[in-house]
DNA sequence: GTAAACCTTAGAGTATACTATCAGTCAAGA
DNA sequence: TCTTGACTGATAGTATACTCTAAGGTTTAC
């Protein structure tokens, strides 16, 4: 049973364009034709594209996954290097993740920010809060923004001073 | 106290071109400049610049920002309007969160099939493994990829078939 | 026989976010 | 005074990944 470039797009949840596109920039070139030239997808290229598309999800570029797939036709003897690439990829993912991590903290932190606003009716509410006020991942939020904001230079500089 | 484009630019990790970038956009009106013209950052524009680079790290495009900064202006009027900006873009980073952690775990995946691998010195090695000698969270990925990849209308069928 | 519905490639166009270059202004130090 | 260095805006260039268009080929239905 073989597939179209417009089958394997919507079982991939990709655009048929995207696949062609992969394909001339050389990340296809296990799939098959047929007389006219058409590409006809088996079932065990559908697995191989989708590890293509993880990679591409995991923030590696169309070139850095070229690059992988030309050791994967080398063989064996490249083993090492392509595991050294996806731990690489692993790492990578790991910071992409915590960076949203941390904005995601800043949007929580604005959400509270504004649904107190909304409810006294202006953002001036604000202004004088104490700390004791704020739930408490909100406050270390807050924290957190005020330790990456401020200068410590000048804080230490003014603390210096008698 | 004030300080220059490349003093905020080091110590908000940004480049003084993107910052100069951000003010060419709009993102920065609220900086002030002295009399040759120059911006003069006060300690103050440190946080809310610090909130821009957080909404772009969060996947908000510098057009998405520059709106949310004219809400910002247009005052408490549109505090409701704001908040709505803020949780959309909360549930558009958890996708991207998830997202990630679903290309991670292909990356775990890869990793163990080329663990494995190294050490029998070929990929032949997985040809005909039984999932019983797979680590179980490895065996949940594989199961996940071909859930993923397998057309269920195909197998639907082929079971149909008496 | 011809139109519809697929597929093909080459190549142009688009969006985004920088990033670099350039010519010019200004202030401070030798 | 002159040089150094940091700033300015305008504008051009780059990288990435599509995304679209155009021109053409096959197969199938009527």
């Amino acid at each position: 049973m073989y597939y179209t470039v417009c089958e394997v797009a919507r079982r991939l949840n990709l655009s048929p364009h995207t696949i062609r596109f992969y394909g001339k920039e050389g990340l296809l070139d296990f799939v098959d034709r047929d007389q006219n030239g058409n590409r006809i997808f088996k079932e065990s290229d559908f697995e191989k594209l989708f590890i293509i598309a993880s990679l591409k999800r995991s923030g590696m570029t169309i070139k850095q996954i070229k690059e992988f797939t030309v050791l994967c036709d080398k063989g064996d003897s490249t083993i090492l290097q392509r595991l050294n690439i996806i731990k690489k990829q692993r790492e990578i993912v790991d910071e992409e993740i915590t960076k949203l991590q941390d904005a995601l903290d800043v949007l929580k932190y604005k959400t509270w920010l504004y649904e107190v606003a909304l409810e006294a009716g202006t953002t001036a509410v604000h202004e004088h809060m104490p700390p004791e006020e704020m739930p408490p991942n909100i406050r270390k939020i807050k924290e957190r923004i005020r330790l990456l904001t401020d200068d410590m230079e000048a804080r230490y500089k003014k603390a210096a001073i008698p």
